[in-house]
RNA sequence: GCACUCGUAGUUCAACUGGAUAGAAUAUCAGAUUUCGGCUCUGAGGGUUGAGGGUUCGAAUCCUUCCGAGUGCACCA
């Protein structure tokens, strides 16, 4: 990063200089050269010809001859139409990889002294997780650790969606059909056991529809007819009001469920540090409508019924408060949000929470910035797309969803087999082989759901998810076991490949600074995932190291090398591109093994 | 009907936020290696960026009109 800002610094000298003009430093700015031109970063000199009052070659030109000049890091330069392409010095090179083969923790930068949040997960307590919830957490725990890397202190928060009436569905359907099955009687995860019931609801609830349309009710009125649904709706009423046999089953119920959850949490290997549970937060909200309408932010229609009026903001009028006093959704999200500020005094608030509800989150958002809120500022939804299936859209009624337990298992079952066939963990006990499996099918998994931009809709195709090769969990994690390999061997035999091993090298391989400037680039795309709050940026960085650094391998002999300094440099930068890998990957949520 | 999002090689995704001849992976085809780990590397073919119009030195990106896909528009959560 040094390097670049020398060269924009001289740039900006450069324009004060040579055409007598003040240029703000946020307004130059370097790409990276294209690979069929000479040079590493490229200077467009476009916008700038009305300043230069040359044209565009002639700008530069001299602005190029101005930079070998005056910035000791430049030694030549080339000018294509309007690009400045700058050559930089091997010794600058070596210069950029001792500063950061120095740092002893490659992903973390300094505090700055901010708090946010990430509210990821957020599961019902009536079924079990599927495909669509591991997008969620492996995003919202990614994100987590992309911000606390940026110097954020990250709290990550689980709001449990654990009442209402699909909960009561489940119970209603329980104690119809469940002749006190339990997790241990049935052998199922609890989870599973309650989405179970969440299903037998459905079904008998359809029969029972039916039949009312069979005695002539209209499809609507039978809806609303069925006893089942009025069962649990009643127990809705009931659990409100506190009564004692229907919190019992609720407290039964999801406390099997939560146990279900936390092994797969476990095995997804996602934490959280805070957990709030809508049944304590489903009334809060009420105070801030009062607080809205003496602020004038909101205001009461004849009805009684509270409303918020963001048609100056481009949306509509929309209510925050029913006619009879009681909540809405936003009601409660609007007392949640306070009430995790009052916790943790947080600067930023980030909800992982599927695009679906992009619109309730600009309402959310927009009505706390009207009321003044300090974090205000700092809401941001992180909207994520859907996960298609090849065969199209899940479905949890028409059974097409895909359970995350069993694709986890699956991927590891793969992972397992696809390492027997290769054969090459001789060596490794019963423990660790299983261990190395999981950490192959997680990060294959995780890898595939991470790498595509978070706001975009999503295929995902199980037979191209466990793939090893090409863009891959699973290849990345083979490159760093395969220079843990090195790094072994180079104990074994002794090489000093600290700093002083090399010092003085001056010659580089055209693979070497390649390699140098894929790894002084994390830096920066570690900045742009937390800007963007984009896993993805690291995923394809990753891979994008992982690349370059097998081309280094393939290209350049190691242990042949005679020359003993560059047989240490070479160690040395094998080195740090396995430590770049493990710290990104582990920003990832990804475990990278050293042997596999 | 209104609002929002999206549309890029056969397929799955990129494109540093308006920059050069739109890149990877995969699949297909052709090669490399007596190895520091073949789960590797090199190369080829494959594109009217859904279509048209506009803005400008320059557009996948911004504006606009169509076409197509998705989501949201409950005193549900």
């Amino acid at each position: 990063m040094e390097l670049q800002e020398k060269i924009i610094h001289t740039l900006q000298l450069a324009f004060k200089d040579l055409f007598d003009h003040h240029l703000n430093i946020e307004d130059i700015s370097l790409q990276p050269t294209r690979k069929e031109f000479e040079g590493t970063f490229t200077f467009v000199v476009f916008s700038f010809l009305k300043v230069t009052k040359l044209n565009p070659e002639a700008s530069g030109t001299k602005l190029g001859e101005y930079l070998v000049e005056n910035c000791e890091d430049v030694t030549a330069f080339n000018v294509v139409k309007g690009f400045l392409n700058i050559t930089v010095s091997e010794s600058s090179w070596m210069d950029v990889f001792t500063n950061i083969y120095e740092k002893t923790d490659v992903a973390k930068l300094p505090a700055n002294g901010q708090k946010v949040m990430v509210e990821y997960s957020s599961p019902n307590t009536n079924k079990p997780l599927h495909l669509g919830h591991l997008r969620n957490n492996f995003l919202g725990f990614a994100v987590s650790q992309i911000l606390e890397a940026n110097g954020y202190e990250v709290i990550k928060a689980n709001l449990v969606n654990d009442r209402g009436i699909h909960i009561c569905k489940s119970m209603v359907a329980y104690k119809h059909f469940g002749d006190n099955e339990t997790p241990e009687s049935s052998g199922l995860k609890g989870d599973h056991l309650a989405g179970k019931y969440y299903v037998i609801f459905d079904k008998e609830y359809k029969k029972q529809i039916s039949a009312l349309q069979e005695q002539g009710q209209t499809e609507d009125e039978a809806k609303k007819n069925a006893p089942l649904i009025m069962e649990a709706q009643e127990m809705l009423r009931l659990w409100e009001a506190g009564e004692e046999e229907t919190v019992a089953l609720w407290n039964k119920m999801n406390s099997w469920v939560y146990e279900g959850f936390d092994q797969t949490y476990k095995k997804m290997g996602v934490s959280f540090d805070q957990f709030y549970y809508e049944s304590n937060t489903y009334l809060l909200g009420k105070d801030i409508v009062a607080e809205g309408l003496e602020k004038g932010v909101f205001f009461k229609k004849d009805n009684g019924s509270v409303w918020v009026d963001l048609s100056d903001e481009g949306l509509d009028e929309k209510l925050v408060l029913r006619a009879d006093g009681t909540s809405v959704y936003i009601t409660q999200d609007l007392g949640t949000a306070d009430l995790k500020y009052s916790d943790f005094k947080i600067d930023k608030s980030v909800y992982v929470v599927g695009n679906e509800q992009d619109y309730h989150f600009d309402v959310l958002f927009k009505i706390m910035r009207k009321l003044g809120r300090p974090y205000g500022d700092g809401l941001h939804h992180l909207s994520y797309g859907m996960v298609d299936l090849p065969t199209g859209k899940m479905k949890s009624r028409e059974g097409t969803v895909v359970d995350a337990d069993d694709l986890i298992q699956e991927m590891i079952n793969t992972a397992e087999s696809h390492t027997k066939e290769l054969g090459k963990i001789e060596g490794f006990n019963e423990e660790e082989a299983k261990s190395l499996y999981e950490t192959l099918g997680l990060g294959a998994l995780k890898y595939f759901l991470l790498k595509v931009d978070p706001k975009k809709r999503m295929l995902f195709n199980p037979q191209e998810s466990i793939e090893f090769q090409g863009n891959t969990g699973p290849f990345i994690q083979y490159s760093h076991a395969r220079i843990a390999s090195i790094l072994r061997k180079a104990e074994q035999i002794g090489v000093d490949y600290s700093m002083t091993g090399f010092e003085g090298l001056a010659q580089l391989e055209d693979a070497e600074r390649d390699l140098i400037v894929v790894l002084h680039d994390f830096e920066k795309k570690l900045k742009l995932a937390a800007e963007e709050y984009s896993p993805a940026v690291i995923a394809q960085y990753m891979f994008d190291l992982a690349k370059e650094y097998n081309r280094f391998y393939a290209e350049l002999s190691i242990f042949n090398e005679t020359n003993t300094k560059v047989q240490a440099f070479r160690i040395a930068l094998s080195a740090h591109t396995a430590k770049t890998i493990k710290a990104g990957m582990k920003l990832l949520g990804i475990h990278v093994p050293d042997r596999m």
